[in-house]
Parts: C-alpha cells; structure tokens; sequence
DNA sequence: TAGTGGTCTAGACCACTTA
DNA sequence: AAGTGGTCTAGACCACTAG
C-alpha cells in the first residue's frame, strides 16, 4: 500500500484526483512494477476511507490512462508501457492558428468541375461544379500552411462567403464549422512538395511537409467539403508520450474534463 | 427528449452505454445541436427511469469524446465539430507489427562512442560508449521501417541480447519495453529519405518518410534509449475523425482508398 | 432563490476467476 | 466457495449560475 499520504479531505482537489495522483506515484516509483497487483478495491475503500465509487472513479482514470488494467475476477494489475497506447492531437496546429499575427490569405476561390478526387470524395458525379478554395495562413509575411478545399455547391446555402476569412478556419479548430458539418473524418500523410505547393509556401520543392487531409458530412452523411492542409514539415511536430504522465510536479489531473 | 428508444434491462449492454447511443444518436440526428442544450441530469433520469449515477456516467462518456460540455450552474450542451479535438494513434504501427510474416532484421549491433546528438539526449558525456542497433522491419523482403536505436551501455543489465529480435519490438508497441522503462516521450516528424535510408528502405532518396523518435526513461529519470523509427511515407498514414463517429453501416464512401 | 452539474456515500447484486 | 471487478441504486451535500 502506498506510505505516506492519505486523502485531505479539506482540499480543493476531489478525493478521487487525489487518489489518481497517490496510486500514479506509486506506478511511477517503482512501488508498483508492470505486472504488479493493486490493491482491491475494499483494501483501498478502508485504507483511504472513502467509498467504492471514489475508488472506482479513480481507477477508472487510471484505466483510461492506461497505466492500469483490469480483470473481473482477478484484479487490477500495473500496465507495462505500450507505444500504441500514445496518441498524438492538433494542439499545435490550433496554437498557430490562435496567434495574433496570423492572417489567412486567398488565393483562390471560384466554381469549376470537380476533377475526379474531388468528385470521389464528394460523392458527385464526375466534372459536377464544386466550390474550390485555396488559401494561404500567414505569420505576418511568413507562408505556414496552404489549406485547398472543395464545396459541393449548394446555392440554396449562402455560407460561402462566410467560409473565407481566417475565422472560417480558426473556427474548425475551435468552434465548430459553421452549423454544417456533424462529422469529419481526418488522415495525416507524410509528404514531399510539389512545385506548386513549395510556390505557395516558399520553400524548394522536395521539401517535407504535412498533409492533413479533412472530408466533412453534413446531417444526412453526404460530403459537404473535402481539402487538405500542406503544412511545412521544419515548424510542426507532433509530441506524446506514454507510461507515467508529465513528471511536472503539477496537480495537473481533473483538468481533462470541462475544456471551454 | 430522445423519442422512440429507452433503455432494455435486459441486453447485455449496460444501461449508460445504452443511454450514451440515444444522446449521441440524438445528436447525430440533429435534433441536439451544436449550442443546444441536454434535458439536465434529474430529467434524463426520470425520463429513462435510471439512477443519478448512471445518468452522470453517461454524459462523462459524452465529455470525454468530446461531443458536449458541462457548466455547474447552467446546463449540458452540445458541442459543435472541433478539429483540435482529434487524435491520431499509433495502431497502424501496432497492426504492422502484428502482422504474421513481418520480421527484424538487424542490421548493426554495436558498442561505440556516441555521437553528440545520442550523447545529449541520452544525458551522458560526449564520447561515452552507447549501444546501437539499427534493423529493418520487414514484411517477406520488402522493407517497412527502419529503426536506429541506442541504448545506454550498462553492464550490469544483460538485457541486450533480448532487445535484438522482432519481439522487442513488437513489445514496445504491445506488451512492453522489457521490465526497464517507465515513461517515454514520441516525436513525429515529416521527414524525407537520407541516401543511407532509402537505401535501407529500398526506395529512392528525396521520398516523403514519417520519423518517430522515441526517448524512453527509467524509475530514476536517467535516459535509457533514444532512437527512430523511420517509416515509408506511401505505406503509413494516421487517422481520426471528429464529432459523432461514423455510423456502424459503412457510409463512409471514398474516404478509405484516398492517398492524396 | 431555484436549478444546475460535481462530488460522495454506503450499500446492493451480478459475472467472472481462481482454487 | 471466496474474492474480484462491473454495474447500479437512491439518496446526500456542495459550488456555481441565473433570474
């Protein structure tokens, strides 16, 4: 059993935090190796005196965490450290794009016929008019992102001018995509630029970059919009890690829930 | 208030993964949406005849993908499309690896100084011994990911040998990176192919490569091994999707055979 | 002040594993 | 048969938001 600390039930933190934060030192000092048994559930009910659902809340973080693994009938056993259990988010992309100076560019925006990637990815026939956009996020001067996208085009739906400001992306990382969209899905490829990518961001063809390619569906699971964001491969990385969580002495957990 | 549906006692699905799949479908309808807010706790009780406790699991679930936010005070709102809530994960790695006949070859494993790159990060002395191992996985005898590792040299800890087949590494993803490291932190880079690897990978210098470079660390926070994985851009690709998960009947069209 | 979600209690019954 | 986690109940008090 962890020595040292009990629950202060006086404390702003929530019991089953502090119950998280005891039983992840205790992983993370070796108290507890991979294979390891916690102990049960009642031994942990009478040793911090609280209830079984602080007890299984906190293990039920853990679990999600995936620092722990349980078993009906066995018990609750230490989980060794596993790569796929690492995921990577956009926090990087969103922080860009939140920066004062960044500014979004057109640098195209007409109705022509969808090529046949396009039509594919829009579910309309081929040669169809669809709304292509191209544009440009800047830093300042400094080209960052080239974001291309096609609309299928919906003249009984006016939101197009509304679609072309630098809000209309923020806004996909932050807010919601206008009232449209219910579901995207997301694929991030690796990639070399083209010469007419590297053009647009300034840098030789051949360079690394991101692709970051989006299709959206609207209520009735139609494509409403398929694009990509080429983004320069030297100023984005993506960061995680796995086993015991940031060795900041932060208080850091509960904080998950609740973003806006 | 969802109609048509309440929650079976009988099915093998438990009551809040039941009342999770009615607020979600709900949503996903359009009959929540983006701003809206849910029938409060004590009302989705009532109304489907459960506890306080299984209402609050649900909308937890709810929380935790995303798809609304909580206000003590105010209410439970549905959350409009946020790219800066997707993940991306590591299973294409993991199901790579699992697959039957991929194997690891190495293709050096020595001891020698490191460099000063391998030195920083391993957070020993410029010069000092490390261990480095390179090997291509491969599927039959085609090339997949090249790995370049080193690892402190510590005598006392014979772990060695067995970090050198395909096990180790299918380990790191699923099972666990011997009983040694405790924590680790992942890098994804874009990255294009050095003549030595594309060598390695049988492909031509200049293609489009993801880099996951990976330090690992022990209970006593010390550095144990630093290295990369470096994967063929045409073969691996990350995905995710955001706002109400794809429906379980396969509408999801051209989004699966698209490779940009 | 009324209503909301956030936390927590002290149990219960069940399915499952192990011996 | 004993012990484990999985689900669920029917309340309680609190902090916060709103009118």
């Amino acid at each position: 059993m962890p020595q040292g600390r009990g629950i202060d039930r006086s404390s702003y933190e929530p019991a089953y935090v502090q119950l998280v934060n005891i039983l992840r030192g205790a992983i993370a000092s070796g108290q507890y190796q991979a294979g390891d048994q916690l102990p049960t559930e009642s031994e942990l009910c009478s040793a911090y005196d609280v209830s079984p659902m602080t007890v299984r809340r906190a293990i039920g973080m853990l679990l999600d965490q995936g620092a722990v693994s349980t078993t009906r009938g066995r018990g609750t056993f230490v989980q060794p450290l596993r790569l796929a259990t690492a995921t990577f988010d956009l926090s990087e992309f969103h922080d860009i794009l939140a920066e004062p100076g960044v500014t979004a560019r057109i640098v195209e925006a007409r109705v022509l016929p969808a090529g046949p990637r396009a039509a594919a990815n829009l579910g309309v026939a081929d040669g169809t008019h669809v709304v292509s956009i191209r544009r440009i996020l800047q830093r300042g001067d400094k080209p960052l992102i080239y974001h291309r996208e096609s609309l299928v085009y919906d003249p009984t739906r006016p939101t197009i001018e509304s679609e072309l400001d630098v809000t209309a992306l923020r806004d996909m990382f932050e807010g919601g995509v206008g009232s449209g969209p219910k579901r995207g899905e997301l694929i991030l490829h690796a990639s070399v630029l083209t010469d007419e990518e590297a053009g647009r961001l300034g840098l030789d063809p051949g360079s690394a970059a991101w692709v970051l390619e989006h299709i959206f569906y609207g209520y009735d699971e139609k494509p409403i919009s398929w694009g990509c964001f080429i983004c320069r491969g030297d100023l984005f990385s993506f960061r995680a890690s796995v086993g015991a969580p940031a060795p900041e002495g932060e208080a850091n957990a509960g904080a998950r829930r609740n973003r806006r």
